[in-house]
DNA sequence: TCCAGCAACTTGAACGATCGAATGATGCCT
DNA sequence: AGGCATCATTCGATCGTTCAAGTTGCTGGA
């Protein structure tokens, strides 16, 4: 099995190597006949272009980045993993494959960026996490990178491609449904206010409620993301309340937490539908991740070609419900 | 911001591209006024070397292949997620970057190798999941390929190396634990036999009893993974039983649910300490993974030297202990 | 004095693909 | 028949690096 080029090919079929190549690259300029001899021997050799030579010539590595997050533990950091999964597969079929790198900050990350540009050719990034004043969109939007965002580029305008799940339209829905379901003192649990996402699902709640004539003011609570720090957030809004939407699963465990300790009963619905979610039966809003890296892979395409315009995406997330027990 | 290549850098050094290419990989060769000049031009341009051209030249990538699995959702998926983590933190300060692929079974996975190896020239595999009869192993071997497996060779001979927790301790250590606390009619809730992993498991908790003299025949179940299945298996079994092992998180918590469910107090322990384990306050026995997964880079820089005979590495799991709160 | 031996560096070729320009073959029009 | 456009294919150069084989200058031993 020694080494298979497009020279082997090319004297097997009888051609050039250009021919070759063109059949790969470009088969309309080469007859229909000649094709077929050559995609043969092709066949009959077992041969594969190497990479390494044609990104050589072309500068194209066929490989896309993503950032992993540094090993941590905790629950929503699955999110992005099943992302990453769904990426992965959908890169595959279009011929991609995917690079992970880590980066301990947007500063380091972009340093990140030059290493991987300069050295290894990348084709394109996928940035997840994006965030209100982000400076790495900008920095590769500057150098022409390709690249597309998970997540909508917060406050800066719609310059490059992006997917994005409608946050508020998740909350707003598990609002409707504890609506729907007799609640009518509902509270929210989230975020500080400054980050993008959460401050939309704080708004799907609050606007659902205010469409329905149901008071809010009051109702709603802001800590750090963690069981621990929403159990002790939620405290004094249990006496106030029958039922919570939480900006995160952590947020909603730690209600439930918070509820079952006081012994005041309270619907609580989480956002994310991670396994823990899965596992103690809790309602959670499930972000529709792998239809989502498929769309950034589409939306990728796009972007290579330079010729497409950038698009946006927003993809509306479900309501998986549960019967929430107690933890 | 043009191209700068090995020349560029040459030319302002004011010696030759091999002398530059010395610096960078054989340093030694080269006068220590010389060195310090081209590293000076390095840093001054900006110098990265093309990783294309110089796979090209030494057929090596610098990139090494993971498989992740299909997006799926669960509690047990993210021990692996947590191990990529590891992998991609550890192979980048190696000067390794880690590649994603998925497959659908070991065939399927072979032929990946087969697409990856002639296309991308990776310079190594890092599996996961070995088992019994595992068909992707001997493939690798045969032709020579580097690679490096997270999980022993069930059954067959140690002619690679490889890192693996001891899965027997890890339930002895719960198993001592519980003895320790005073309990005496412990079980154990795990897989059908036949798995390398769930027997390794298995094994440990019935060692450690018998070796404390305390009868555990009679007080095992086995069942597929998962929580619903975990609880079906475990009912009959809470009767005779006041604390239980448990093969995986799933399976605990699926303990813990049947346990409330018939009202008998049970204490149990998991396996893995996932971010369920966490949320709930199930005690659990946790895999050193970013340990494993820098254990693995380690050897794999022996691997790739080839001289290296196979190294082997068994690594202790920790008991980490929460109040097991009831689900 | 001469040349072997060494250290330090340089030069030409090669890796395997693609790009641009040149060549040969074919058909059509006048 | 000659000219010319069109299509299919070939040829030579090139990407940036490393390997193998020189070249140069210097030291020391016979």
């Amino acid at each position: 099995m020694s080494k298979v080029t497009i020279a082997t090919v090319a004297e097997r079929a009888g051609v050039s190597r250009q021919t070759v190549s063109n059949v790969l690259n470009t088969p309309q300029v080469v007859r229909e006949e000649t094709r077929e001899r050559v995609l043969e021997a092709i066949a009959a050799l077992g041969y594969r272009a190497s990479q390494a030579a044609r990104q050589m010539r072309t500068g194209r590595s066929r490989l896309i980045a993503v950032r992993i997050e540094p090993a941590r533990d905790g629950i929503n950091g699955s999110v992005l993993d099943r992302f990453l999964h769904g990426l992965t597969d959908a890169a595959a079929p279009a011929g991609y494959r995917v690079m992970l790198y880590t980066a301990t900050d947007d500063t380091d990350e972009i340093a990140t960026y030059e290493n991987l540009l300069t050295s290894y050719d990348l084709d394109a990034f996928v940035l997840t996490s994006t965030h209100h004043g982000d400076a790495r969109t900008s920095w590769l939007a500057e150098r022409g990178v390709p690249f597309v965002t998970f997540g909508r580029p917060w406050g800066a305008p719609d310059t490059h491609s992006w997917v994005d799940v409608d946050n508020a339209a998740g909350t707003a829905m598990a609002t409707r449904h504890l609506l729907d379901t007799g609640h009518r003192r509902i509270g929210f649990l989230g975020w500080p206010p400054g980050s993008g996402v959460g401050d939309a699902r704080r708004d799907g709640w609050a606007s659902t409620l205010a469409a329905a004539g149901v008071p809010g003011t009051g109702l709603d609570a802001a800590t750090e993301d963690g069981i621990e720090s929403g159990a002790a957030a939620v405290t004094d809004l249990l006496a106030s309340v029958d039922a919570l939407v939480c900006a995160s699963d952590s947020l909603a465990l730690g209600a439930l937490r918070a509820a079952r300790e006081s012994g005041r009963p309270c619907t609580v619905i989480g956002f994310d539908d991670t396994a823990v979610a899965q596992a103690v039966g809790l309602s959670s809003v499930s972000q529709p991740l792998t239809q989502a890296a498929a769309r950034c892979i589409d939306l990728l395409a796009g972007v290579l070609d330079r010729s497409a315009a950038p698009r946006q995406l927003l993809l509306e997330p479900s309501l998986v419900l549960r019967q929430s027990a107690a933890i």
